[in-house]
DNA sequence: AAGGCGTGGAA
DNA sequence: TTTCCAAGCCT
């Protein structure tokens, strides 16, 4: 029995219901699921799934709406350059692809907001293909029952994929459970902070825990601070656009942070990022809902 | 090739 | 309270 098919048999008795994985999901429905939940956990990924599905069914009905909407359809779930970047990939499909996500890899990786990571799993888990997919959960399961290391480094691409080849079944469709199953595993089982090894089918063969789970060695890398950041007053800054359907203007954005210069850099950052909009010399719309000819430049 | 980029919940 | 983490991408 290898490791991919424990993982499968595993997972065909474990996984979370989710309506992405459903029979008669789209690969848009994919697509847009992956992108919601790069950096954002599933709870909360989940309603809004369901709400942009209801919305925007296909890629062409979103690519009708400005990104305005897409921005405000995002809500709270974090780095809203994701929602631009999924507006923007609708736009690119429905212009290069006759509004069908596309199956091939190359064309994939060649939308706004798809990586290494987005590429592979769409075309893995909504056409069925044999690419290995490596995400967070995947390297953190291969280093700890592989290499029998407490967590993996930071990601190397080729690496990476080479480690996951090496594990993937040679059919296709028992790769791409395989890849899920990693996936589902490292999510809920061979977690990072508490891994529940009494469930893991890996539990007799994991290199980590033969070796008696040694704990990670230097000090972990500090994770970025946020209070007092550029990215929250992005964040604070961008929540009063998203409640407002016409222009904003400055004076109001001037009372969600005390620091001029660092709201003013905040500002401009959202400008530069085309979150976005300037109207006239002091106002404010999200991009796409100013009217027409009235966009200014900085 | 490090670091920027949101947000909320669990420990 | 603070820290860490959650299916990354882009420059």
């Amino acid at each position: 029995m290898t490791l991919a098919h424990e993982a499968i048999t595993w997972y065909d008795a474990n996984a979370r219901d989710l309506p992405w994985r459903q029979p008669d999901s789209t690969p848009w429905g994919v697509l847009v699921s992956e992108v919601m939940l790069q950096q954002t956990p599933v709870v909360r990924v989940e309603p809004a799934w369901r709400s942009w599905m209801t919305r925007w069914p296909e890629p062409a009905a979103l690519a009708e709406d400005p990104p305005s909407e897409a921005i405000r359809m995002w809500g709270r779930l974090g780095y809203p350059r994701r929602a631009m970047r999924l507006h923007a990939c609708a736009v690119a499909i429905v212009e290069r692809h006759g509004g069908r996500v596309p199956s091939d890899l190359d064309e994939l990786l060649a939308l706004p907001g798809v990586g290494t990571y987005t590429g592979r799993a769409v075309a893995t888990f909504a056409y069925g293909q044999r690419h290995p997919v490596v995400d967070t959960n995947v390297r953190r399961v291969v280093c700890r029952a592989v290499e029998g290391k407490p967590d993996a480094g930071p990601a190397t691409t080729t690496a990476d994929l080479v480690a996951m080849e090496a594990l993937l079944p040679p059919d296709a469709p028992t790769a791409a459970r395989a890849s899920i199953a990693f996936m589902e595993l490292g999510a809920i089982v061979c977690t990072a902070r508490s891994p529940k090894c009494v469930d893991c089918p890996f539990h007799d063969v994991c290199a980590w825990r033969l070796t008696g789970l040694p704990l990670p060695e230097g000090p972990s890398r500090k994770p970025q601070r946020y209070a007092g950041t550029d990215r929250q007053v992005r964040g604070l800054l961008l929540e009063v656009l998203r409640h407002t359907s016409g222009p904003v203007p400055r004076q109001r954005l001037d009372m969600v942070w005390q620091d001029e210069v660092q709201r003013a850099r905040a500002l401009a950052g959202l400008v530069e990022d085309g979150l976005i909009e300037t109207l006239g010399a002091d106002d404010f719309v999200l991009a796409g809902d100013a009217p027409q000819g009235e966009i200014q430049t900085l």
